[in-house]
DNA sequence: CTTTGTGCAAATTCTTTGCACCAAA
DNA sequence: TTTGGTGCAAAGAATTTGCACAAAG
């Protein structure tokens, strides 16, 4: 990925591009996989050793602040980071964990601007099930 | 709140109905305010001194596992819980913090029971942004 | 009895904070 | 030379675990 492209995303929200955050939008619009701060900071660590993760948490913080990318609460445990930032709708599977992306005909008719004077800014939709390759070994858990 | 309605919900999800968890879920139908585990606790704690919060969270944890209550992730900070399982959506304010409910007339659509061989069982809208008494506070923020 | 539920204390995990240093404008 | 960014260590908060006791069937 050219790094210009990084550091208009950047630049568009607001953002100045420091090494670190460049590194880390970077992994992001490279790896459509929802990874949490931990995962990024184990990636980036070996190639920018004084890398901290607070510089991680920081970042993601700021970037999901000016829109850059989207946090993702779908796991309870740990709150993950989406680059992709049109509307889509996420799916996790319940017996190996994954988060896919989704696609979903009708979301923009539920993605209202504003709903009874409430404003809304964003809008995250969930299902949780089971994946195509875990449908079989989780019906034998019943 | 007749206590034979909670204890049906509790043993409709095969779910043995102690003094505990009748408080539990007692409370949540009783309070549609997505309360986290910790709010659950203190309201309960007084009424009966033995509760332990590991109670509060394992019986928590069985509710939802067994579909007989919903958790909510629209707050990264906190798990919280709600007795109503019909579909619905949640809104959270970016000001004040409140989760409303939220009435959604196409959800049904985008809630489909299988896409792509992806078998789903639970589905979560959540919407951010500022709701009717925050937003002129927020907006004064930019 | 045997299984299931409860509760205490300790541990774990994720995230934030305080503060000092560094770098850029 | 002032502001903003980074990083370390420590703190904090939410949740889980290990284990012992109690209750139910």
């Amino acid at each position: 990925m050219k790094t210009s492209i990084i550091i208009d995303r950047l630049q568009d929200h607001g953002i100045k591009p420091s090494l670190q955050r460049i590194a880390i939008m970077e992994y992001l619009m490279g790896h459509y996989n929802h990874p949490t701060a931990d995962v990024i900071f184990n990636k980036l660590y070996p190639v920018i050793p004084t890398l901290s993760k607070t510089t991680v948490y920081n970042t993601l913080k700021l970037l999901a602040y000016k829109g850059a990318i989207s946090e993702i609460t779908i796991d309870e445990k740990n709150v993950r980071y989406d680059a992709e930032i049109s509307p889509h709708a996420h799916f996790r599977c319940k017996y190996c964990g994954n988060v896919f992306d989704f696609p979903v005909k009708n979301l923009s008719s539920v993605v209202a601007k504003e709903i009874d004077g409430f404003l809304i800014t964003d809008a995250q939709l969930y299902y949780k099930g089971y994946c195509k390759k875990c449908k079989t070994k989780a019906s034998q858990l019943y």
